[in-house]
DNA sequence: TAGATTGTTAATCGATTAACAATC
DNA sequence: TAGATTGTTAATCGATTAACAATC
């Protein structure tokens, strides 16, 4: 009767690439894929995808494999896109206009319902149909419309104060471009993407071999 | 002699959170700091940081703890940020654009030399000086500059065409901002910057409540 | 039925945390 | 010196891989 554990997050990365690549084998027009064929595309174990998908349900069956097109609509609901979601994007720089203009997530099922800043020069132009609304009405915009998602573009400085005013009024899911970690209550949900961060990986790697020659003990 | 194993992904990862830290202590003016007292600024345990640390040198001094200032440069140091980066970058659209105007970039020292498109209406275009160049001469563009980092922000399709192209013109490093995974050879870093998938992990996330109770066993 | 492949348990591997001697 | 805190070894935890009985 009591809810199974919290799937872990390594699994839960994994689930949007198991939807690319079963996406990519309907358009080839595969109908089956066993866990060792897939195993072959995806770079993952054939016994790791098998137990990925069994933490939510027994998707194959034995002897055959995997039904292609259901494992994907199963996979595709395990990530909530059997529902819609309403976003609201808070900062209209260059990456907060980028995701505005970028229509690949409308295809999900994302709607942009409404862009915010505070650069008076901003406000009032249009991206894609949406005008750019001052920051200063976005509580009143929040407790007028439901929202799903904010997506948190503006710089590091106004990032928190953002938030609050999201979680205030009942945002519950955060995509947060800004380099800074939020503060927010256990039921909202924060997915960072720290591009600056991400760029600095590379460099390590780029450099390790060297680094690791220099530092050896 | 030899040199040590390879640092651990997990590792590597905070490594530029670590940085991100530091010069924010050092902007508060903080001198030193302990492991302990950094675990509680960071999230991290006080033994995950001096684990982490001690990858790379011996950093601290007992009894003080570590020295802000010097912890920070050795961490841009092992971030491979003692050298310059030059970068291009292919795709001039949404994505490719915003990351053309990210001025935050520069400070840490990479350089945006060109930026290649096939869209005869974007190429000529000028972004912050640097005007769009036909992707037909990338490879040309290739043999005559020293490029780091090659900034992939073009549509799935072209990715892989062009990754070849880079990589068989000496660019060692790609940051991948299309949807795909890239095949290239062993000596070839790669980081994606997979903003759909990173999107559904906020929606699973934001379902997993009801999703975990539903398919209980 | 025989062969194939799953679902699942057990074994292994790697990463994190705890503990503490070394030492500033 | 005494107290604090590191660097590092050992213990624990969690994630991945291997193995195989169940079964289509």
């Amino acid at each position: 009767m009591s809810d199974r554990r919290q799937i872990s997050m390594a699994v839960v990365r994994r689930l949007p690439k198991y939807h690319r690549y079963l996406l990519e084998l309907i358009s080839n027009d595969v109908d089956r894929i066993s866990s060792k064929e897939l195993s072959e595309k995806i770079g993952f174990t054939a016994s790791q995808i098998r137990q990925d998908l069994n933490n939510f349900g027994d998707f194959g069956q034995q002897g055959y494999g995997y039904n292609v097109k259901e494992l994907y609509n199963q996979i595709g609901n395990i990530l909530g896109l059997n529902e819609t979601y309403n976003t609201i994007i808070i900062g209209a720089g260059n990456i907060g206009q980028a995701i505005a203009n970028y229509s690949n997530f409308s295809k999900l099922g994302f709607t942009n319902q409404a862009i915010f800043d505070k650069n008076p020069k901003l406000i009032g132009l249009k991206i894609r149909d949406i005008a750019i609304l001052d920051v200063e009405f976005l509580e009143d915009y929040l407790k007028k419309n439901n929202i799903d998602i904010g997506i948190l573009c503006t710089p590091r400085e106004q990032a928190q104060e953002i938030t609050d005013t999201l979680v205030k009024n009942g945002v519950t899911a955060i995509w947060n471009f800004a380099p800074i970690d939020l503060q927010v209550p256990d039921n909202v949900v924060i997915e960072n993407v720290h591009l600056s961060e991400s760029l600095l990986t590379l460099t390590y790697r780029l450099n390790e071999p060297k680094l690791l020659h220099d530092i050896k003990k």
